[in-house]
DNA sequence: TCGTAATCGAGACGGTACGTCGGGTCTTACG
DNA sequence: CGTAAGACCCGACGTACCGTCTCGATTACGA
């Protein structure tokens, strides 16, 4: 099948070495001065590249931030020797999830992943399109896991089985990310143990 | 004392007429162009003003439209003569909950709320001062009605006494915010019903 | 009556010391790095000026050339105190064509006219609408004075009455020009004597 | 003796069909969208040819476009079946010269001559190298056709001993030069044949 | 009641970045 | 090898807005 469009290039002549410096750069300048003040011509610049390297493969800043931060994260998932993750399952579901939330904890805390993932949500906020692309690619995969530890736990008796493990999972996940996101309060791991606890059995009293 | 800058202007003369064009033109702007799109400039020429007049008074387009949403705001609020607002309190929780949540679903689906608080949520991700003004003008005063009702439901005995009603608040607040914000998911009343008792009675069995 | 165009920029407003220095780094780069080398984006830098307030006032780079040269020419004709130019009238028409010829000839090695006028004068042969200034506010004055001058000479009985001097002056003139501009011969005192030694007497023997 | 560069490519091996559809794709693109707006790449697509191949057998647009003019010259010669062409000289050269010049005022107006060549002697102002080639190749040989034809003249004693004829030449050959670049004037019959008359027996009366 | 000092509408200005075009070089696959 | 194709780095284009800076013309005090 012909390509559509006028001018589309061609993928299998693509340089390597440019994407990567691209990458490279958008990170290092969303980090270094904030998505506002990063712009094409400076990752143009910053990465040897020329601006028509860039618009030819990507159709704006965002565009390039957030292939560039999937990028990064499949680096860091590679690196941490675990590509098809999940949730660990001991049988204790209130550990597990304390685990895993004190895991994010510290992945938030971490300057290379702030930057460009909060520049690429808030980007996603006005922008439909992008942020589509966000929450499919980025933020879907990672609430999946949550998803199948409680249908998990649903099996081992320790969730009721009425209840939508997309929705439960909001309960601890959707608190910590606005905690996160509009700096309503500090992220510490006592506040995601108590979000477990809260969540799992409840604010009124049995 | 007298004012030792160029700044510092004399805000008795300043114009109530201009103000108001351009916190009109601002809302006008933001809903049909995106917040992207609008301009300082096209602002001021919407509001048949002079470009100096808004850097006189503010500091920066998300500035202006803070200020502009919460006229807004106070505006639909004396309209609905409800100005010292609280959650309702029947005695019942559950129900108060699902009620004012419901309410909020209904806001949450106008557009003429949408577009400004959209771009003023996704600018304060990115802009500290900005971020900090939004959540301590707009976000906290309406979360503070919440832990309100929820300290009240403590009293009642209806909430277990060791539960932080501000951590609280967030199972069912945060979830709808991240939905909304992020389009991850719908929005409807039975939605938000589901979150108050997922909230209230626990993920567990009892 | 009002203006008819969207955007007329008010001329009262205009910033003289802008326009100076767009002048002289116009003049300043085509001498030096040529015309083709001169850019917008040069010239502005070079002025200290943005760009738009060139294209607010030229509309391409030959526009303003063309300013600055006629411009540059004023300002020369003035400095010489002879505004109102004119071919001197001594009674020798041979003389006084030849006199002048020779001032031509030493303007026309004066590299301070000779790269900006070469370039106007190539940018006119191709781009029409420029080629009609040049030769309107250029060219044909110079050439009047010649038609003057002829007509003195045809009243005085020094040329024949049913000549045409529009048409006389190219005999000598257009040779000139050529030779300057497409480096065809030698340019020199002897040569533009010769050419009004042709002219006037004829190819053919008496 | 092995080439030094990577240059000097194999003229041997050179496609002629290439060469060909570039000359006709630089002649039409010249006529169609006037020489500013042809562009090299234009050229190419055009052509069906890669850039590389322009740039291996030229070095810019000009050189290009009076490749192609030498050679549409060459083959227009041919038709008409006059390659080793010269001025008639019936006698009398008046009516010669009013000929020949009759016969390029038809060729001024052919407008497939009119845009290339008009755009060859504008580049050619400017850009020194071009331009020798262009007076070189294109002008000179038809000048020489007038010096040629002069000096029968003089021999036949139409024209005074002691005329340069080259410098002769000009008197009318430059006028009507002058007037088709610049468009000082209108051309026609009558002008060249007025050149004519006022070159040979002169100005002043006799 | 009248200066007079501020704000105001307007928009020119020096800049930065945009997204596009084309230049000239280099690489790949084919003939 | 020469060639068609086109990606690449680069520089300039012409445009959109930024935030600052004059300009009169209102406008609202305070003498």
């Amino acid at each position: 099948m012909a390509q559509n469009q006028s001018s589309a290039p061609d993928t299998s002549r693509r340089s390597e070495r440019s994407r990567r410096a691209i990458y490279d750069a958008a990170l290092a300048l969303v980090a270094e001065v904030g998505y506002p003040k990063t712009t094409i011509e400076g990752i143009a610049s910053r990465a040897g590249v020329g601006k028509q390297t860039i618009y030819r493969w990507w159709s704006s800043k965002a565009d390039v931030l957030l292939d560039a931060f999937l990028d990064l994260s499949n680096q860091a998932a590679e690196a941490a020797g675990q590509v098809p993750y999940s949730i660990p399952d001991s049988g204790d579901l209130a550990a597990d999830l304390k685990y895993v939330l004190r895991a994010t904890v510290d992945e938030l805390h971490d300057p290379a992943f702030e930057a460009p993932s909060r520049a690429l949500a808030a980007e996603g906020l006005v922008n439909e399109e992008l942020g589509r692309r966000f929450v499919a690619q980025l933020l879907e995969p990672q609430l999946q896991l949550y998803v199948d530890r409680l249908r998990a736990a649903q099996e081992a008796g320790g969730v009721r089985p009425d209840v939508d493990p997309r929705i439960a999972l909001e309960l601890f996940v959707s608190p910590l990310a606005q905690r996160w996101l509009q700096h309503t309060g500090p992220i510490t791991y006592e506040y995601t143990d108590t979000l477990v606890d809260y969540a799992l059995h409840g604010l009124a009293p049995r």
